[in-house]
DNA sequence: CTGTTAGCGCGTTCAT
DNA sequence: ATGAACGCGCTAACAG
């Protein structure tokens, strides 16, 4: 590997020149600069990021944590952020913390060391004393932890409000909620979504709410208790479409008929919806924009760029597909 | 952030001897040792990795390829070959290159940039000469490009009897099946597996092999179509599990009930095959196994430790579940 | 056992 | 417009 003082020598100019033209920076005559781009061409030089970071301290390196990668939904948050982070000349690591928080400690700890820019949250077990005590650019993005940093989410309660509204108007008359994990703030808005409306209703009771901790497996058990004790359920609002899917899994596994006798919807929009049979109605999310906004957010914030909106609410919209009796 | 020279300073050392200790290098007393430690403790000192690396020419980390994150299979293999490394002390790096060679080459410029180890490919775009001139180590997991580098498989061809055995010998009489993409190996193995053993039936026609391309969609599309053409088919090998669930979507939204009248069997064992309904009969490959098995040898040829046995062609075994109609 | 010093490859004043 | 020289933080001989 060529260095750039091998370029210098060949071309027959300083370092700092070399420098000057790699980084576009101050004044070099047209010759030189000609020269000194031959040199690179002909020695195939390419500047060495670590010498480069380590003088400059920064990496022009973002990481983005998430819970679980094996969640369609995270997939196509990691390729918003890497597809604006590439724009902006930033390389984006995943790191999946597999829902612990000490694996995302480490990481952190790790990434410290190597000069990291920025973090994009999707996890939430940071402390504010822990953020603040880092010092490093950090934006959350659908989990949000903590007010102290900007967070992008989507509108949660309004968008239980659209699908429990949904199941309603389409004949339900015993709505069931598979809700995510106790304690993780969008869990609870959708929850409390689904309570709005169903709260005062005369069936309603709280041993509808069943807990699928986000996961497709368990909120497939889940749905089978659920279904055992109240045999007349005829509708599903599930906290996400993983869950959603693992709802329609058990009932197609005892023969109970989607969205004949059951309907169910589902949140988020993953494209995995799509791929299952009945196609899943959900509370659709932009996830792209999810994550194409907390990069840029995030990037403006590691430039020192001035936001004047920190925080961000998407909006979500109702897609009705197989599992839902609709029009 | 305190540096090795803080460090040193108040310690009372040189910063020689802090080296040393944090690298448990060389002698040194054991009540410098204490000093040292307790200064390090006092300043919350951390080594700095671009610093170290930059001396070192060596990062301590690997990139992980994988063409398709969004294919769990790949997802498990990422966490077996990250849970190996940091055993080893090693940071692994996940590089989703989308199918795409451009951003493999892309990201692979990039990291050569920033000093990486070694390379583990799932993927299989880059030519021999490439790999050459890269020269930094590398191994290959599950599809090969090339024999110049360690390569990690399983048995592919064995796989594809063990599946189309047992469809036979359960009774199937017309067994198609849905192939990954042309010209990269594994698919072509199964297919040929598939091939060996119903190449000579009186029902075999090559119209009975389509190209799923490895995707859910693209095989429920080319599902259809087979059993538009084909309806007698009773039995489908699919050469990965996505494809499969992809075929058993395609089914049952024509209402054809699986396992009675059609008999399907995946390949891969992903855990997604086991949340479909049905649950997804396969030949399960020891995904784990692979990826550990790559991370290790990796590691060795970074550290230049002999290896008797570069190339692993593992075994695979064949997994009943409701796919199929078996004892 | 410990300290001095010269790199690692590049960015960046400060002169000229 | 260009060059000399120092610094980024750490490792690794080489002396002692």
């Amino acid at each position: 590997m060529a260095t750039i003082r091998d370029v210098s020598k060949l071309a027959g100019v300083s370092v700092a020149t070399v420098s000057r033209v790699i980084n576009q920076k101050g004044y070099v005559h047209e010759d030189t600069l000609q020269r000194v781009h031959k040199a690179i061409k002909l020695l195939n030089y390419v500047p060495n990021d670590v010498a480069r970071s380590l003088s400059k301290k920064s990496t022009k390196t973002i990481a983005l944590f998430v819970p679980d990668i094996t969640n369609p939904f995270f997939n196509e948050l990691a390729l918003a952020v890497e597809k604006v982070t590439q724009l902006y000349g930033y390389t984006t690591i995943l790191c999946n913390t597999n829902e612990s928080a000490k694996i995302e400690r480490q990481y952190i700890q790790n990434l410290k060391q190597k000069y990291i820019d920025g973090f994009i949250m999707a996890t939430n077990t940071l402390t504010e004393e822990e953020i603040d005590q880092l010092d490093i650019p950090m934006v959350a993005v659908d989990r949000s932890s903590t007010p102290v940093v900007p967070t992008v989410t989507s509108k949660n309660r309004d968008g239980a409000h659209l699908a429990v509204q949904a199941l309603l108007q389409q004949g339900c008359n015993k709505i069931a909620h598979i809700r995510g994990p106790k304690g993780l703030w969008i869990a609870e808005e959708r929850c409390q979504g689904y309570l709005d409306l169903v709260e005062n209703m005369p069936w309603f009771t709280p041993k509808l709410i069943a807990n699928g901790n986000f996961q497709l497996k368990e909120a497939a058990e889940a749905a089978k208790k659920l279904f055992k004790e109240h045999p007349d359920i005829d509708g599903v609002f599930a906290g996400n479409d993983l869950m959603a899917i693992g709802t329609l899994r058990a009932l197609q596994e005892h023969g109970i008929r989607v969205p004949d006798q059951v309907q169910i919807i589902g949140y988020d929009g993953i494209s995995l919806a799509e791929m299952v049979y009945p196609e899943l109605s959900t509370v659709s999310q932009s996830i792209y924009e999810m994550g194409m906004l907390a990069a840029r957010i995030l990037i403006k914030k590691i430039e020192q760029i001035h936001l004047d909106e920190e925080n961000h609410q998407l909006e979500v919209k109702l897609v009705q597909r197989g599992t839902t009796r609709h029009g």
